[in-house]
DNA sequence: TCCATATATAAATTATTCTTTATATATTAG
DNA sequence: CTAATATATAAAGAATAATTTATATATGGA
């Protein structure tokens, strides 16, 4: 009972829906999602707890950086998970998430500060 | 996407997710509910509208009475509905649930106050 | 008409959750 | 070792949600 609780408490805020749908193309580290929601990073971290507590998510850990992404495991999370992505396909927020998320991809790229470096140091590799 | 948080936040409260087990055997006037969770009344009118909104349950007003009764209407909520009623099969919680339930359905017949009226003044009949 | 019952709503309080700002921890580069 | 970066955590404040108590509304019976 107190899981299905964590479970649909965890689903009830826009901002973690708008996590989930990022993460439908893949793991993204915190500073990913931070850029593409346009918010200060330890309000993500707050959401992605959250996310995490109810075990829609899971991170790894890599170097400095951790990345999260969906949790797969069971078939009711998968279920959740698929239906809200549907759910979110055109919406503006989560296309607007998309955008800022390339171009602070393409940024990284561009500027060499961060995909540029060695292998060991790289976030997105 | 609103639509979709308010789903998961109707579902989100253990309160709720007793009432939606205790619907799963058909519908319900709010009295019967209030002695089934033993809460004072005006909470469960609260929590009753919280489901409402999120069009998990719907209402049916018969004389005095409203009943309330699981919202079949879309898949996606039936899905939920399904899920939850499963997932609280043999909880401590609901059995007590529906053993008050029970014996206060009892003492209704018992004592001739409300079943044993003339139809239309019936609650559950 | 008057009373009792079923339910909803409002107002006040309490509890939870979210947001912000500041700081701590860990990792890697130099 | 020091500095910089990525992320988490803590503390304080703001916003929401839940609970309680009191009252309003509607219906049916006497």
């Amino acid at each position: 009972m107190e899981e299905l609780t964590t479970i649909f408490k965890a689903l009830s805020d826009e901002t973690r829906l708008r996590i989930i749908k990022l993460l439908e193309q893949g793991e993204r580290c915190v500073c990913d999602i931070t850029a593409a929601l346009d918010m200060v990073q330890p309000k993500v971290s707050f959401h992605l707890s959250a996310l995490k507590e109810a075990e829609v998510i899971r991170d790894r850990k890599q170097g400095k950086w951790i990345h999260y992404s969906l949790n797969e495991k069971d078939l009711f999370r998968r279920m959740l998970i698929l239906s809200v992505c549907e759910r979110m396909q055109d919406g503006t927020l989560s296309s607007g998430d998309r955008k800022r998320l390339d171009a602070f991809l393409g940024n990284k790229e561009q500027s060499g500060k961060v995909v540029a470096l060695k292998p060991k140091s790289r976030c997105c590799g």
